[in-house]
RNA sequence: GGGCGCGUAGCUCAGCGGGAGAGCACCGUCUUCACACGGCGGGGGUCGUAGGUUCAAUCCCUACCGCGCCCA
C-alpha cells in the first residue's frame, strides 16, 4: 500500500538513477522520428544552480519530456561554458591564497591549474540540475574548451578573418584596469554615482587673460586634452573658434574647434576634448584631426606622456592633485556637485577606462544583416513576439565586437606575428610558418599572438559546435538548426544575437525556429535576488523540502510570458500539496483496485459518469497539449491543477465510490477500468511537470517499466462526449446548490434531509433518478423525489428549468429565508434590467452579430423565468406564516 | 533623451471587445471508510485616473499619474 504522504526524497534519487540506468534521455533511439533539439544555455563551469536556471531548465524540459512523449528524436544537449574572466579570477582567488600568483606561475602553468581546478569542481551546476529532474542527454555533454569546439572556434576565426569579417584595428575600447584586459560594451555596467562637475579656465592664447570654463567630471584626464570644442552656432563662443588654448599644468596649446558635440546647455557650453580616453571624444578627435595622447598605462597610472609630476600616480590619486594645482593656479572656477553615471566593468568591479589599445574585431554589421532579415522574414520567431523589438532595436545598432582579450583562460587567438609584425592568421602554428614561409621566402620564426577570445565567441557556435562542426557529422545533420533556444532576456544581445549571425553565416540556417524568452526570477517583492541583499532562495534547499516536482510545478505555474516572476515559499507549498492530492488519489484508486486494464476502450463505456470522465480527461489532454504547444506554461500547469483536483478528486472520486461500493459488479468493474485508465492518462499528462511522482506511480499502476518513453495523450474529440458532460454538469450543479443551501440555512452537516425536484423536464428526472445514490451521498439527502408542486416547510432554489427543494420543515427560519429570497429576486432583476435596457437598443439590435443579440436574448429569458420561480416560492413562504 | 513593459480581490497573477477569474491568505464549518499537505461552504474588486472610438470597453486609441527594465 501507498504511504499516506508522498516523500520525495528518496524516490526522486531513485527515478533519476533508473533514467540514467535504461539511457532514457540519449538521443538517436527512433532514428525514424522527428529531430526535436535544444541546446542548453551552457552555464559557467564556475557556477552553481541558482532559481534562473531551475525555471530555464524546468522549462526546457517540460518541452523535452513532452516532445520526446509524442515520440520525436528528442536531443537536449548539455554542456558547460569555459567563462574567461570569471574562471580566471576563480582560479587567481585560489592562488592568491596559497600565496601564489598568476604571473609566478606563468602561463602554462596556470592554464594548467585553471584545467585542474574543473576537473576537480568545476561543473557541479551539472549534477545540481540532476536533482531538477533535468533529462539531458548527458553522454553527449560538451565544453567550450573541449578540442572539438576549439577547433570549431579555430575554423571561424579563421574564415571570418580571410573574408575580412574579422580585423585588427586601433580603437578606443573599454579597459579593466584591474584584469587588465579589454571587455565588450555589454560587459560595462553604468552605475549611478554622485560625482562633481569641474570648471575650469583655460587661458586662451595671446590675449590679456581670457580665458574659456570647460566643465569635466574627470579633472585627471585633462592631462591629455588636445582641444577644446565648442557648438558652431554659440554666439558666446564664435569669435574664439580657430584660436588656441593653453593648457594649464601641461602648457600645451591646444585648438579650439567648432563641433555639433558640444551642447550650449550643458555646463559652460564649451568642452574640453580628450581623445585618448572618451567615446565621444575620439569622434570629434577624427573629425578634427585631433593628436590623441594616451596618459594612461594599463594599470590607469599615469604615463609618461603626462608632466612628470604625476607620472605614476593611479588616476584618483591624479585627480586630486590636479585639482589641487588648477586651483592654486587659479584655473579653477568653481565645482558642482554632479550626480552621473559611471561604467563600471560588471567582473572586475573597478571602473573601466576607454582606452587607446590595438584589438581583434569582428565586424558584426555585416554579420547582423542577415541576421535581422531571419527575424524579420519570420524565419525565426521570438516568444513573446514583442523581444523582436529589443533584439531590431540593438542589432540595427550593433557597433564593431571587441573579441581580444588580455587573458590566459580561454581559446587562444590563431595568429601569429613575424619579426616584421606580418601577420599570420591559420588554424595552426604549422600552417602559420608555411605561409610564413611562402611570405618570407624562407622558414621564418614566429610569436602567436598572447590573447584570447571573448567567451561569448566560443558560445556563439553552441548549436553547431556541440553536435561536431566543423566535422560533418550524423548529428550535424540530423540535430541543425535545433527547434527552441529558452533562454532569459538579459542575454539576448549577448548570446542570441551572436548565435544568429554565426549561425546563419556559417550553416546557411539560423540556429533555431523559437527563441523563447522567459522572465527573472525575483523574490516575494520583486527585488532582484543578490547576495548582498541576502534575499536568494536556493533552489536546492527548496527540493530538499518540497521535492523537485513542487519546485518544477510552482515554476512552470508562474512563467506567464512577459512579467518577472516572484516567487514565494507558500507556492511551492501548494505545489508539494498537490502532488500529495494526486498521491492520495491514486492511493484511493489503489485501494479500490481501479488499474488500468489492457483491453479497455474508453470510447466504449457504458456508464454515463465513466463516459464524462474520459470526456474530461479528453477535454484537458487537448488544452494541455495546445498550451505547451503555444509555450504558454502557466496555462498547462494550471488545466492540470484544475482537471486533477478540481475534476477528478473532488467529484469523479467521490462519485465513483457509488459505483465501487455498490451492487452492480458490472458498473463496478468499469468503473475501476475507467478510473484506472483515467490516472493513468493523469501521470502521462503530469508527467514533464512532475517526472518524480508521476514515474514513481507509474511503476504502480502503469502497463509498462517507464512512463518517460509512454505516449503523450492524443485522445481525439471524439471522445469529448457532450451529452455526459451536461448530464453530469447538471448534478454538479445540483449538488453544490443543495451544499450551498444547507450551509446558509444552517443545516447541520449530518442532517438527512428530504428532497424534492419539481416542475423538472422528463430529461431531469432522468437525471435525478439515475444519479440518485450518488446526489443522496454527496448532497447528503434523506428521501428523493419529483413532484409538480413545492410541498410546505421546503427551502428552494432554482435549478435550471425546475425548482430544487429541500424539506426542512420547521426548521426553516421564515424571515431568514424570505431575506434570501429576496435577495436572490433583487440579483435577478437587475441582471434582468441590464439586459432589457440592452436588447432595447435599436443601435444593438441593427449592429451586434446575431448571435450576440440571440445570446443575450436567451440570458433574459432564463433570468425572468429564474425570478418568476423565486417569486413563486416567495409567495408559498409567506402563505405559510 | 530613445525603447519596452506593468498598474485587475489583502498578496501573487491570469483574462484583453459582448455575463469580473485562479492560487494563496481570510471567515464559517466538518476527526464522512484516498487525503487536515484535507473536505464542504463563504465574504471580498466604480479592472490606476481622465477623455475618445464603438451598438457595446477591464480589454482598442490618446493624455496623465505611479512603478519597473533596457539602451544612449
Amino acid at each position: 500500500m501507498l504511504d499516506k504522504t508522498y516523500r520525495p526524497g528518496t524516490v526522486e534519487k531513485i527515478h533519476y538513477e533508473r533514467w540514467e540506468k535504461a539511457g532514457a534521455f540519449a538521443c538517436g533511439r527512433d532514428l525514424a522520428a522527428k529531430p526535436y533539439t535544444i541546446v542548453i544555455p551552457p552555464p559557467n563551469v564556475t557556477g552553481s544552480l541558482h532559481i534562473g536556471h531551475a525555471l530555464n531548465s524546468t522549462l526546457q524540459d517540460i518541452l523535452i519530456r513532452f516532445e520526446r512523449m509524442r515520440q520525436r528524436d528528442v536531443l537536449w544537449q548539455p554542456g558547460m561554458d569555459h567563462a574567461g574572466i570569471a574562471t580566471q579570477m576563480v582560479v587567481e582567488r585560489r592562488l592568491e591564497a596559497a600565496n601564489q600568483s598568476r604571473k609566478a606561475l606563468g602561463r602554462e602553468k596556470f592554464v594548467q591549474t585553471v584545467w585542474d581546478w574543473k576537473a576537480e569542481s568545476g561543473g557541479t551546476i551539472l549534477g545540481q540540475l540532476k536533482r531538477l529532474g533535468a533529462s539531458c542527454d548527458w553522454s553527449r555533454e560538451r565544453f567550450t574548451m573541449d578540442a572539438g569546439l576549439s577547433q570549431a572556434v579555430r575554423k571561424v576565426f579563421v574564415d571570418l578573418y580571410r573574408e575580412n569579417l574579422i580585423y585588427k584595428d586601433q580603437r578606443l575600447v573599454n579597459w579593466d584596469p584591474k584584469l587588465q584586459t579589454a571587455i565588450s560594451d555589454l560587459e560595462v555596467q553604468p552605475r549611478e554615482v554622485d560625482g562633481h562637475l569641474w570648471y575650469f579656465k583655460y587661458p586662451v592664447e595671446d590675449t590679456d587673460n581670457k580665458y574659456i570654463i570647460v566643465a569635466t567630471t574627470r579633472p585627471e584626464t585633462m592631462l591629455g586634452d588636445t582641444a577644446v570644442a565648442v557648438h558652431p552656432d554659440d554666439e558666446r563662443y564664435r569669435d574664439l573658434i580657430g584660436k588656441y588654448c593653453i593648457l594649464p599644468l601641461v602648457g600645451r596649446r591646444i585648438p579650439i574647434v567648432a563641433d555639433d558635440y558640444a551642447d550650449p546647455e550643458q555646463g559652460s557650453g564649451a568642452v574640453k576634448i580628450t581623445p585618448a580616453h572618451d567615446f565621444n571624444d575620439f569622434e570629434v578627435g577624427r573629425r578634427h584631426d585631433l593628436e590623441m595622447i594616451n596618459i594612461f598605462d594599463v594599470q590607469a597610472r599615469i604615463n609618461d606622456n603626462a608632466p612628470v609630476k604625476y607620472r605614476a600616480m593611479d588616476r584618483f590619486e591624479a585627480r586630486r592633485a590636479v585639482v589641487a594645482d588648477l586651483k592654486s593656479g587659479g584655473y579653477l572656477d568653481r565645482i558642482e556637485p554632479h550626480r552621473h553615471k559611471v561604467p563600471y566593468g560588471d567582473r572586475g568591479g573597478v571602473p573601466v577606462e576607454p582606452y587607446l589599445t590595438e584589438q581583434w574585431y569582428v565586424d558584426a554589421a555585416t554579420l547582423a544583416k542577415p541576421a535581422i532579415e531571419a527575424v524579420e522574414q519570420g524565419r525565426v520567431k521570438f516568444v513573446p513576439a514583442n523581444w523582436d523589438k529589443t533584439y531590431f532595436e540593438w542589432m540595427r545598432n550593433i557597433q564593431p565586437w571587441c573579441i581580444s582579450r588580455q587573458l590566459w583562460w580561454g581559446h587562444r587567438i590563431p595568429a601569429w606575428y613575424g619579426p616584421d609584425g606580418e601577420i599570420f592568421v591559420a588554424h595552426d602554428e604549422a600552417g602559420a610558418l608555411a605561409e610564413a614561409a611562402a611570405h618570407y621566402g624562407a622558414p621564418t620564426e614566429l610569436t602567436q599572438d598572447e590573447d584570447v577570445l571573448d567567451t561569448w565567441f566560443s558560445s556563439a557556435l553552441w548549436p553547431f559546435s556541440t553536435l561536431g562542426w566543423p566535422e560533418e557529422t550524423p548529428e550535424v545533420a540530423r540535430y541543425y538548426p535545433t527547434d527552441v533556444l529558452v533562454t532569459g532576456f538579459d542575454i539576448i544581445f549577448f548570446w542570441v544575437a551572436r548565435m544568429m549571425m554565426f549561425g546563419i553565416h556559417f550553416m546557411h540556417r539560423p540556429p533555431f525556429e523559437t527563441v523563447y524568452v522567459h522572465a527573472l526570477v525575483r523574490d516575494e517583492q520583486g527585488q532582484k535576488m543578490s547576495k548582498s541583499k541576502g534575499n536568494v532562495i536556493d533552489p536546492l534547499d527548496l527540493i530538499d523540502r518540497f521535492g523537485g516536482d513542487a519546485l518544477r510545478f510552482t515554476l512552470a505555474s508562474l512563467a506567464a510570458p512577459g512579467s518577472d516572476i516572484k516567487l514565494s515559499q507558500n507556492r511551492v507549498e501548494s505545489a508539494r500539496n498537490f502532488a500529495t492530492k494526486l498521491w492520495n488519489a491514486a492511493r484511493f484508486c489503489e485501494i479500490n483496485e481501479c488499474t488500468a486494464v489492457a483491453d479497455f476502450d474508453p470510447a466504449g463505456c457504458a456508464h454515463v459518469l465513466n463516459r464524462w470522465i474520459v470526456a474530461e480527461t479528453a477535454v484537458c489532454a487537448r488544452n494541455v497539449t495546445a498550451a505547451i504547444e503555444a509555450f504558454r506554461f502557466h496555462e498547462a500547469a494550471q488545466a492540470l491543477y484544475q482537471f486533477i483536483w478540481g475534476t477528478f478528486c473532488d467529484w469523479h472520486v467521490e462519485f465513483s465510490k457509488s459505483l465501487l461500493t455498490g451492487g452492480d459488479s458490472e458498473a463496478r468493474d468499469e468503473t475501476r477500468a475507467a478510473t484506472g485508465w483515467v490516472l493513468c492518462q493523469i501521470l502521462r499528462m503530469l508527467h514533464p511537470f512532475m517526472p518524480f511522482i508521476t514515474e514513481e506511480l507509474w511503476t504502480r499502476f502503469g502497463d509498462s517499466e517507464l512512463l518517460i518513453h509512454e505516449d503523450w495523450p492524443d485522445l481525439g474529440v471524439a471522445l469529448e462526449d457532450s451529452e455526459a458532460r451536461a448530464e453530469l454538469g447538471w448534478i454538479v450543479d445540483l449538488i453544490s446548490g443543495i451544499r450551498s443551501l444547507r450551509a446558509e440555512m444552517n443545516v447541520p452537516p449530518g442532517a438527512k434531509i428530504p428532497f424534492m425536484l419539481t416542475g423538472a423536464s422528463p430529461a431531469s428526472r432522468r437525471w435525478l433518478a439515475g444519479h440518485e445514490a450518488i446526489i443522496v451521498r454527496m448532497a447528503r439527502l434523506g428521501a428523493v423525489s419529483a413532484g409538480d408542486a413545492v410541498p410546505k416547510g421546503a427551502v428552494q432554489f432554482v435549478h435550471g428549468e425546475a425548482v430544487a427543494a429541500l424539506l426542512i420543515a420547521d426548521a426553516i427560519d421564515i424571515v431568514q429565508e424570505t431575506a434570501r429570497l429576496e435577495k436572490a429576486i433583487d440579483r435577478s432583476k437587475s441582471e434582468a434590467a441590464k439586459l432589457e435596457k440592452k436588447l432595447g437598443n435599436a443601435q444593438f439590435l441593427a449592429r451586434a452579430p446575431k448571435a450576440v443579440v440571440a445570446e443575450q436574448r436567451g440570458r433574459l429569458a432564463a433570468e425572468q423565468a429564474t425570478r418568476a420561480k423565486l417569486a413563486d416560492a416567495l409567495m408559498r413562504l409567506s402563505t405559510m406564516q
